[in-house]
DNA sequence: TGCTTTTTCTAACAACTGTTCGTAAGAGCT
DNA sequence: AGCTCTTACGAACAGTTGTTAGAAAAAGCA
């Protein structure tokens, strides 16, 4: 059995974490902080995880795994063209932000206190992820379906402007997650202006 | 005299802050740390300043007011259209994040640790200045300029996609400042899509 | 030069940090 | 029931936090 009792207590400590980590920040949170949302002392967290750092740690690993799982997924699925293929990687980094929202706040802004075998490793996976998305657009310029943009510029473009979902999304706001999507993609593809 | 001896140094206590903030967060930076950067002990620099929270508070309001000012100026400037508007106000964002890097960063970032009247008064310009740029955009939509985006959607594209420059832009970097402004103008106004 | 005011330092404060230890309470099993 | 193993707790640790008080040094000025 691999979801005892004891890793589903210890994935609720992390999902507590993260939102507060989202709502504080890494520093601004203590381990006392966390233990009351969760409903222990701090000293019996501890039975689940082995430190603060750890449990940032766990967090942008996982997210930093979807990104690049999802990533993976989009570069071998054959499609039409890379417009497609950018609109793919665009609709499902939305989605990841609307489902997991904390987590990827985490993984967003608090990476920097990762301790130092780990900062370096996730900062190494972040680089590989941009590169194979800037690939993407690139080759998009190259067969004449993307504007002649720098690929850096329309990558962070992209990613940063999918950024604020996480910020912004509220299950029951006016506007639906469907729409949303839909409304990003056609401003980052089609532009603002008429 | 308003530039007294005085007012510069602590313009330089607070330019150093705005760096370690950015780089460490708030809570990550101590006054220990911050002393150490500024070339003093810990002590010294409450001669030129009252607290931790007043570094915060002086670094956000100074962005905060130029934001505001800058859309003011917009509003007022007759243009032909509004798509002109908009672009003017996107360039002038870009050009507050490479001129303003490290303050813009804070003032993104960390005003959530803002001392509980100011927050509220930051957080209530901040949604000023929001709701200003987005009557930008409807009225820009009204006029058949733009596609018909929901405001806020459009809105928070750009002003996240804009905000990656304080992370990213170097002086010296292989792209120029002013290609840089371009790129992102014509993303954000025409897509990425040709 | 001496006097005054400003600037800087050292030392210390109370509060808080992440974490550990020993013990008590609880759960599961026979 | 008694025994074992896991989970939770209170107390305490060493270190760090922002900040203050008082003395020392520096600067400005007569």
């Amino acid at each position: 059995m691999l979801t005892t009792k004891k890793t589903i207590r210890r994935q609720f400590i992390l999902d507590e974490a993260a939102k507060l980590f989202k709502e504080k920040g890494y520093g601004g949170t203590s381990m006392r902080d966390l233990a009351g949302n969760v409903g222990l002392e701090a000293a019996s967290m501890y039975n689940y995880i082995k430190s603060k750092d750890e449990i940032l740690e766990l967090i942008c690993q996982r997210i930093a795994g979807i990104y690049i799982s999802q990533l993976a997924e989009i570069e071998q699925t054959p499609q039409a063209t890379y417009a497609a293929k950018v609109e793919a990687l665009i609709r499902l980094h939305i989605r990841l932000m609307v489902e997991e929202g904390p987590a990827v706040s985490v993984a967003n802004h608090d990476w920097k206190y990762l301790p130092e075998p780990q900062l370096t490793a996730f900062k190494q996976a972040r680089k590989s992820y941009e590169q194979g998305f800037a690939r993407l657009i690139e080759q998009g310029v190259a067969a004449g379906e993307f504007q002649a943009l720098h690929p850096s510029v329309a990558l962070f473009t992209i990613l940063s402007a999918v950024r604020w979902v996480e910020l912004w999304y509220r299950p029951g706001r006016e506007l639906s997650a469907e729409e949303l999507e839909n409304d990003i993609v056609a401003m980052l593809l089609s532009g603002l202006a008429k």
